[in-house]
Formats: structure tokens, sequence, C-alpha cells
DNA sequence: AATAATTGTTAGCAAAGGCTAAACTATTTG
DNA sequence: CAAATAGTTTAGCCTTTGCTAACAATTATT
């Protein structure tokens, strides 16, 4: 073959035609999203469950099933898998509640969640928008950039 | 049973406890994360081919799976559908090439990438942490923060 | 040219997350 | 309290995206 001689990368960045990364950070990238994928509708699940109980006080799967546009049937699977991860408890035809484990992932993926939104409307995109798109990218957002967007909300609104 | 009645939502916006969006609309949020998840490995992969054809002149199967961080096997079995999806055409053991659709998507997608790693970078965030925040982010950025990212990018860089 | 190394394909398996249909349980209502 | 309605669960199916292992083709090396 040819072409395959490691570009000398310029120093950081350049306008439209970023240089590839290299390999393995590359890799790295896409390797993350896959494992935030994995997570992310447990902790969908989590934290509406959470957001359930605060506002209403129990958590139904009809209301999970309704909410997520998803049938019953599914969120029914669903919970047994968050039973089996130590998620949730669950009786039979009962309310479902969180477990110590539970709660502190709702509560952070909560916060996360709520840092984003706050965020996007800080930036100025409407209500509606800001939500589906808080909803998309919060699994995806790094620590780091989470304190920069919570910073720059802070300074962004009197 | 009980609570079930729909509170009588605050005007717009609360702290931390945001109310529960109204059933439809919470449903459409995650029905957009859904469909966006649908579309995004594709995207991925088109996406990656046109940068390899674009930076190497050239795209192998191998480079992909070194670059992606899955096996050649999955390479392979994805390359068949983006195939019968009418995306590229590929003749074994040659370069994939992306049909006139593929490279729109490909076009499309880039553009979407560099935005929001722009976005981020100028926000003040790492180059490699914005390099990995952007490729989850860039499949759940609506249109509408796109170009307010773009705006703010342009008017934070001299 | 023969062999080694690289690259690509195929077959077969597994887990996740959807769905519908059918069965069962609980709650509400006549 | 019996019947109707609403909610929950289970069974069985499908698709997507991964994997490994075995095989095939191409390209590179000696």
């Amino acid at each position: 073959m040819s072409d395959h001689e490691q570009q000398p990368l310029p120093p950081t960045s350049r306008q439209s035609g970023d240089a590839l990364p290299p390999v393995e950070q590359h890799a790295q990238q896409y390797e993350t999203v896959r494992n935030a994928h994995e997570t992310e509708l447990i902790e969908d699940y989590v934290e509406l469950i959470g957001d359930l109980l605060r506002h209403r006080g129990e958590a139904r799967a009809a209301d999970i099933a309704s909410r997520m546009a998803v049938s019953q049937a599914t969120v029914s699977k669903m919970i047994r898998r968050l039973n089996e991860l130590g998620l949730v408890t669950s009786r039979p035809y009962r309310s479902l509640f969180l477990t110590e484990e539970g709660q502190r992932m709702a509560e952070t993926s909560r916060a996360r969640h709520d840092i984003v939104l706050h965020f996007l409307r800080a930036l100025g995109v409407r209500d509606t928008t800001a939500r589906i798109d808080a909803e998309g990218m919060e699994h995806h957002v790094s620590d780091e950039t989470l304190t920069i967007m919570q910073r720059f909300t802070e300074s962004h609104q009197p």
C-alpha cells in the first residue's frame, strides 16, 4: 500500500479539515461513546423513576411507559434488569423504589441534566429545544465540560 | 390510587426541581433520542470514511476497525449494511468509496462535528476532552442549538 | 516463485432493547 | 360483590451491534 505514515499533526487545531487524531486517541473517543451508550438507558430510567417519586410520590410502570413512549412490556423487562443491578426494589403490582445506589445515580443524573439544560437556556436556546437536546447530550458531557457549563450559566443570569 | 392529576406547571422554569414536562413532550424527548441512536452509528461510519478518504485518499476496513476499536468482522458486516443503504460502494479488497448520498451525509456530519468541537474549545474545554465530548454530543444537537454554537464560536475567537 | 503477513469475509453466538399477544392481578364501579 | 377496566407480567419474536474462530484473498518479502 502506501499512505500509512503518521502525519505530523499541527500544534493544536485547524479550521474545517482538522487532521485525523492519532489512532489510539481516535479509538478512545469512540470507545467512550460506546460505553456511555451502555449506561445511558439505565440512567434515564433511574433518573425518571427518581423524578416521578419526587414529584408524584410513586413511580408506576405505566407512567414510565407513557413518558418514555415505550410499551409496558419493555418497561417491565427493564425493571427486572434494574432490579438485578441493585438499583431499584419492586414488588409485583406495586410502586417502584430506588435503592441507595439507585438514589445516588438518580441524583447525579438529575444534576447533570439540570446543568446541561440550564446551560442551553443561558446560551439562548428555546426551552423546548433545550429539553430535547439536554436529554440527548447529558450522557456525553465530561465533568470538565460540565463544570465549565455551570460557571457559564452562573455568570450569564443575574 | 391517587396522585394522578396534572400539576399546574409553573410558567416556564424553576431551579433544580424543574417540574416534570407534560407527558407528550416528555415522550417526544425520549423518542428523539432513540431515533438519534439509530442513525448515529451509521453516521459515524460514513463520517469516518469521508475523513479517511479526504486525509488519506483511501478508506480500508482495517483502518476503520482500528480507529473505531472494533473487530474487522464488525466493520465488514457494517459495510454490507452501508452498501444496502446506498451510502458506500465497495469491492472486496479495495478501498471504500462514498456514494453521492454518502458524501452528503459525511459532509453534514463533519460540519456538525466541527461546529460542536470548535464551540467546546471556544468555551474553554481542553482539546482532548473536547474531542471526546464532541464525538458523543454531535448527534444530539439540534439545528437551532448548532446555529447558536456557531455564532458563539465566531464571536469568541478573534 | 513460494511463503509470510496482512486484510477481508463468513458463520455462529450473545446481549440489549424493542414489539405484540395472552394471562394474570388489582382497583373501580355498577 | 361481580363485572369491567386498568395495570403488570410473561412468553416469544425480531433487529442491531458486538464478538471469536476459521477460512480466503491479496500484497509483501525473501
